[in-house]
DNA sequence: CCATTCACTTGCATCATGCAAGTTAGTTCG
DNA sequence: CGAACTAACTTGCATGATGCAAGTGAATGG
């Protein structure tokens, strides 16, 4: 049964997902940043059959995440190396990875960023790069942006704005289970 | 034909994965965080089959990502509301609308993260809470944790920063296609 | 009583998935 | 030279996931 797409959704979040949210392809992109980039090094990494693997790559590839870049000519034999595009998932790798230490480590973080002087655990947080702040309410907000549909400003109007933290709730002082 | 689980793998974003990465999981999470409770109106924002929308509700709260809340009594009615753990996730559903917003949106963003005051739209980096530097190398690193395996040493002492930008590259210094 | 709504469940056909074997081309070694 | 190995896929096939559509049961309202 065919998957059904997100792609006639507005939502950036489910345009990315349509793009790198099948099984397989996050992981696939984690290892590229970790500079992997052949077939070989993605398949024995992730203990993935090679069609599946090869589906992924060339599923990446069209939505530009990835490039192949040929490193042989005969046979023809290509590396696959993250794009622009696909060194911009880079946050959205790092904040999974911090969610992940808190919740599923059970037997304590396995892979941590770390201040390079004094080993200190970052805390992680999202910002706005010119100011500094937090990402929070009520000093930012969500709002609609110039494709913004009738419905989407409705739901904006009423509410929506669950998706940002308040100020005085930020994760942090709330560690979860 | 079963999928294959990742958790085996030490990795935080793939036991994340494991957890969020079916199809339609983190479409419920945003929806979830827009507020949306019952099942219905769950169904009618994502499109979703009855069936998948029962499967990945129960998984989700299996994960404990949600909870669910009895708001009927007979007969027997659940609403389904975000653990904060689940509210912990919010940090990569704001990285992936930002990284829609840039990448997917041919016709302008939809959804956007505003200054609350100035109406500018927030140009959104990782940080660390505490000192407020953007998370990027040299200042930050890649460390295993108490829980790092060898495998997982050899490979961050032989590379594998390449998930922390470097200063100088910071993706918004340099947009994608 | 019937119709509607809600929250699922069930039946079924189609597609995705992973295992295992196969193919092709190049390289190395006896 | 042929055999063995490596790398990058491709192919065949059985199993599980997916989505559509219909169904079920309970409550409410006319």
């Amino acid at each position: 049964m065919k998957r059904k797409s997100y792609d006639q959704m507005p939502c950036p979040i489910a345009r990315s997902l349509e793009r790198v949210g099948e099984w397989w392809s996050m992981l696939i992109l984690r290892d590229a940043f970790a500079g992997l980039s052949r077939f070989d090094e993605f398949e024995k990494s992730l203990g993935i059959a090679p069609n599946m693997l090869t589906r992924r790559l060339d599923a990446l590839v069209e939505a530009g995440m990835l490039e192949r870049v040929r490193y042989c000519e005969r046979p023809p034999r290509f590396e696959y190396v993250l794009t622009t595009r696909g060194q911009d998932f880079r946050t959205v790798l790092i904040a999974m990875l911090d969610f992940g230490n808190r919740h599923f480590a059970p037997e304590g973080a396995n892979l941590l960023i770390v201040d390079a002087v004094t080993g200190e655990a970052a805390d992680l947080v999202l910002a706005d790069r010119r100011s500094g702040r937090p990402i929070a309410a009520p000093g930012f907000r969500m709002a609609p942006g110039p494709a913004a549909s009738d419905a989407m400003m409705a739901k904006l109007s009423t509410g929506g704005q669950g998706l940002l933290p308040v100020a005085a709730a930020i994760p942090s002082q709330e560690h979860g289970s």
